[in-house]
DNA sequence: GACAACATACCAACTGGTTGGTATGTTTGA
DNA sequence: TCAAACATACCAACCAGTTGGTATGTTGTC
């Protein structure tokens, strides 16, 4: 356990991954960007990851705490019908697609994408924190189905997943095109799907 | 144009350039290695493309070329129902699915991921293959929007824009968990979803 | 409480190997 | 015979990782 005044350079480079990595990708971004980047030299870097590929999975690791914080401090968590928490995550995070693509997107998407063939420790790292997230989602719609006597032929951890696709699929368009409207209509469009599985259509939807 | 005879190095580059870059990412994937898969020199690599940049960008518009091909010739094409059409497609894609994740992802959408921020002309190429694939689809929604009498509150493109989402996310989380099944649940999830906005589900949904 | 023994955190300089790219050939086909 | 299509040999810059070291704790012992 590292001391806490003074952000250590782990946290300093770790902070600095998340960055890099969302700007230019792993594999794109040295060992000696990341130290400058964090205000640290190499051998600071070395003694707090045995190697560049362990800090990839630490950053993925640090992401999952990061967004985790943050997803679990939302207001849509107060809604009591589990619908409106499901449709409340969802509208959030259409409300996160602002700036630039690089300020948006998933570290662990991104990661995963390039390294999965690369490094297992990588890949698991990335792998738990996407399917962690969507875990926290799939209570919701559990409850969901339960408060709506639902008996779909759909399970409620493969719609959380379904969401989650959806979102990585939108960033990559959003990255292709450089409009994060269009990343929108992808939200917009896997709302109207979680809707119309609850029967529960918008007033002007035709 | 280079003559067809004998494969030349300049399609060779190509082809081991979509093999690559699926296993491994844009960056990760040396000139060497390139040059290595292809069974050619360096040489022959700077006689054909000016810079790694212009092989990537030329790699995108190659995989538009073979996957364009590949959908053009599909069966799918002969119904006469125009959602059968789009159905048909998603069908396609869903069993598309096999072998390991390189074998069946996209290669736009991975080097876009990496890309978008460090050179232009990759990122343009990427998108026009991604966008270009969407249009073919978008063509038979508006077929079908038209057919079935529909005055819906999103578009055709949206649409077909969205099922390229839902596929480019299933590939990262195929990646991410090495499970295409995972992926195909995504595919069945948006299967159900386009049903749902032509008013079509099917006959064993609740 | 004081001092030795040890651990942690960090740094500047360096290394061998790899990188994208170039300069200069040689071969091939019309 | 002449240009396009390749091959060979090479380079400077950059890469991840190592080295040997310092400064600052922390812990155990009497």
């Amino acid at each position: 356990m590292p001391s806490i005044r003074r952000a250590p350079a782990r946290t300093k480079l770790l902070d600095a991954a998340l960055t890099l990595i969302r700007q230019k990708g792993f594999s794109a971004t040295s060992v000696d960007e990341l130290c400058q980047a964090a205000g640290v030299t190499k051998g600071a870097f070395f003694h707090h990851f045995e190697s560049k590929e362990a800090l990839g999975a630490a950053a993925a690791n640090h992401w999952s705490e990061v967004t985790g914080a943050m997803f679990a401090a939302a207001d849509y968590h107060r809604e009591a019908d589990p619908l409106a928490r499901v449709l409340g995550y969802i509208e959030l995070r259409k409300s996160l697609l602002e700036g630039e693509p690089a300020e948006f997107t998933c570290v662990a998407g991104t990661m995963v994408q390039e390294q999965f063939g690369a490094s297992e420790d990588i890949r698991t790292a990335c792998r738990d924190s996407i399917f962690g997230h969507a875990a926290t989602l799939e209570a919701d719609i559990s409850a969901a189905i339960a408060a709506y006597g639902l008996s779909p032929n759909w399970t409620a951890k493969s719609l959380a997943l379904h969401s989650q696709a959806v979102l990585q699929g939108a960033f990559i368009l959003a990255k292709a095109s450089s409009d994060r409207g269009v990343a929108r209509d992808m939200v917009d469009h896997l709302s109207r799907y979680v809707r119309s599985l609850f029967h529960r259509p918008p007033a002007q939807e035709a």
